[in-house]
DNA sequence: ACTTCTAATGAGTGATTACTCACTTATTTT
DNA sequence: AAAATAAGTGAGTAATCACTCATTAGAAGT
């Protein structure tokens, strides 16, 4: 039957396809997208260079396919547990889930954001991969904290927009400088972070 | 003279650097290095493509000649009326220079944190024409700060690193999601900026 | 006016690149 | 075992690019 011969040949293709991927993500993220070739992603996937285009019609459709599903994987994690806990504690935790997602995918965030400058597709993708869901997690907190006196009246978009600065240059800044950025744990740096943004620099008892 | 002859000229040979250098950050900016051609740039500036090599050997030199005169520029502006001002008044004076000094050259930021990835000569740039000079702005006020009970005894370089996060990302942001951003001037951004930076989003009075 | 010098030109060049396609290899079906 | 189907291959291709160089244009000096 060709559904039988569909389900085993599939599960190799879709090896290869992941092979080819992985490769992709390093070497983009390694040269930019311009300066990444379908040759080294080849070379690097161990298949030749006509296999890319057997699974990716265009190295662009092969951007896209690198951004999209790393993107939306592990979103949406530390829900439940951590809902009823204080505000404070709650993003605490929800800032320490983003330091270490960035963490482990730091390529894939660095080629994001270079190459979203670029290419609408890509701009997308991070809005509705990344953006969305993140506001979609944080706007009810913020909003709570500001009905229950909390928080500070602020409005909520620029407010995430110095958040994620902060998140994500942490990560960029240690790998442009790594020898400015002492080497800390994630728990430090997400308290450190969690510190500056819910209490700020000055002491309060001045 | 040739003494004559070369400052005649000169002028001129000045000019026609300007005119190249700006269509390349122009042609770098919308399309970062490897994206941008020669030609394009050729076209821009109203001159032949070989001009181009008459006066930067290489496409590379070109970029980094983009990058490293821009970069010093304005830099160390508002020290001597601001510095005996209040703490917090002398830092909000410093993050609505920087914004704005941000959003004037906003392409040549974007370039240069993309390519900064990709070519040590960028980094390095980056490092001594804007870390650097910023460091020796910041440390002084920090440490002063510190020393008269006013800040919290936090790290230097990490505090850094959120400040710069956010005040950076403010404008990327901007340019990313023009339709998530709503209009509003560099002061507002700056005060808003400063005050979750010194005082966080948490009220005082809780 | 003639020579000299320099900056500018743009067609040309070799290297590189994304993508193709005729063919091989492997697997499944009959 | 033979035929059929699909996946993989890599030499080949047309296009593009950074860079060159023989030539031209124009000003400066005499």
């Amino acid at each position: 039957m060709s559904k039988n011969q569909r389900v085993r040949t599939k599960k190799t293709v879709e090896e290869r396809r992941q092979d080819i991927l992985e490769a992709a993500l390093k070497v983009f993220s390694e040269n930019g997208y311009k300066g990444a070739t379908t040759a080294e992603i080849a070379r690097q996937a161990g298949v030749a260079e006509g296999t890319i285009f057997r699974h990716f019609a265009t190295k662009k459709e092969l951007l896209t396919a690198v951004l999209e599903p790393k993107i939306v994987e592990g979103l949406i994690v530390l829900d439940q547990e951590k809902r009823e806990s204080s505000p404070e504690e709650f993003f605490r935790c929800f800032l320490k889930n983003r330091l270490e997602l960035m963490q482990e995918n730091a390529g894939l965030f660095r080629l994001m954001f270079a190459e979203a400058q670029y290419h609408s597709e890509v701009r997308e993708a991070l809005f509705h991969g990344i953006l969305g869901p993140g506001i979609g997690l944080v706007k009810p907190w913020f909003d709570k904290g500001i009905a229950q006196g909390l928080f500070k009246p602020l409005p909520f978009i620029p407010t995430m927009r110095s958040f994620m600065g902060m998140a994500m240059f942490y990560g960029v800044f240690g790998f442009l400088f790594p020898n400015l950025s002492p080497e800390s744990t994630i728990d430090e740096a997400a308290d450190h972070i969690a510190e500056l943004f819910l209490h700020g620099l000055v002491r309060s008892d001045s």
